[in-house]
DNA sequence: ATGCCATCAGAATGATGA
């Protein structure tokens, strides 16, 4: 079974590009991020004629998340508990977004969908913008407030294969930073409270990736020559309980669609799991011959 | 010091991104 993260940068735009990826890489369920639209904007029929289905949270042109699937999606959580909002307090049309325990418009970065035995989230970071920024510590309050929530779904059921995938806006390690404009010390990104805040998320969580792909960026800004420089980052994970992690069989980052016409700034991120080392019914569910 | 490039909304001398 093929699971994938991707922020795609404007799903609108992009569409065709990723329902091409999905095709052609047999995906059977993609995780996306900034997809910048509601859900009535969103290109649903170009997915579905690929034989996906959609769950979007989408609340304006901002931020968007995701996921495409070719298998049944259910508990869906469109944000967590005590997600932090951000922006100016609530008024008039904001309302339609609620608002976190700050009292601030919550945004649209957290999906959470179950699939066979699998509690699968989508999650765009708030960015920090800069180390003096109100939107830094909402990015790291906002991670504080994930990170507890993953901590309580472990603790009710701790052999739960859960991810947690997405565009997590820091480069954990120093290998991560390609990009000469980040500068240590200064910049978002590589800070060392951004830094602790995503190594807190072990033991629970665990990037299934990096052992598999040690090396390479999942990002190169559209500026500056940077992907053709090789001037990138590596900012997207996917973050993986221990029983997920014990799954995983295989894991690759597509540098290639970086390249060609119009491409996202962000490639898909991928691991291969084996469903049948969950248990229960999720081998029989999805290991049945397709049918058409 | 700033733009670099890209996206959206809507008409900005904009906002956001990482």
């Amino acid at each position: 079974m093929r699971i994938a993260t991707w922020n795609v940068n404007s799903i609108r735009t992009r569409y065709g590009r990723v329902v091409d990826w999905l095709v052609r890489n047999d995906v059977d369920v993609l995780a996306m991020q900034e997809i910048k639209c509601k859900p009535e904007q969103f290109p649903v029929e170009a997915f579905e004629q690929a034989g996906y289905q959609l769950e979007i949270h989408g609340l304006n042109q901002w931020n968007g998340v995701a996921f495409a699937s070719k298998h049944e999606m259910t508990e869906v959580s469109r944000g967590f508990d005590a997600m932090p909002g951000f922006g100016k307090p609530i008024k008039g049309q904001e309302a339609v977004q609620g608002e976190g325990p700050n009292g601030l418009p919550l945004e649209a970065r957290a999906l959470g969908v179950t699939v066979g035995d699998l509690r699968l989230w989508s999650l765009y970071v708030p960015n920090g913008r800069g180390l003096e920024d109100p939107h830094f510590s909402y990015k790291l309050a906002w991670l504080e407030a994930l990170r507890t929530n993953t901590e309580a779904w472990l603790a009710e059921d701790p052999e739960l294969p859960l991810a947690l995938m997405g565009d997590w806006n820091i480069a954990p390690f120093d290998a991560d930073m390609g990009d000469p404009s980040f500068t240590p010390g200064v910049s978002t990104h590589v800070s060392a409270e951004e830094r602790a805040m995503f190594a807190s998320f072990a033991p629970s969580v665990s990037d299934v990736v990096r052992p598999i792909v040690p090396e390479g960026y999942t990002f190169w800004d559209y500026k500056a020559g940077r992907f053709p420089k090789n001037e990138g980052m590596r900012i997207d994970f996917i973050m993986g309980s221990e029983a997920f992690a014990d799954a995983v069989t295989g894991a690759s980052i597509d540098r290639d669609e970086r390249k060609g016409d119009a491409p996202s700034d962000h490639v898909p991120v991928v691991c291969d799991v084996d469903p049948s080392l969950f248990g229960g019914t999720f081998e029989d569910e999805y290991d049945r011959p397709m049918v058409f």
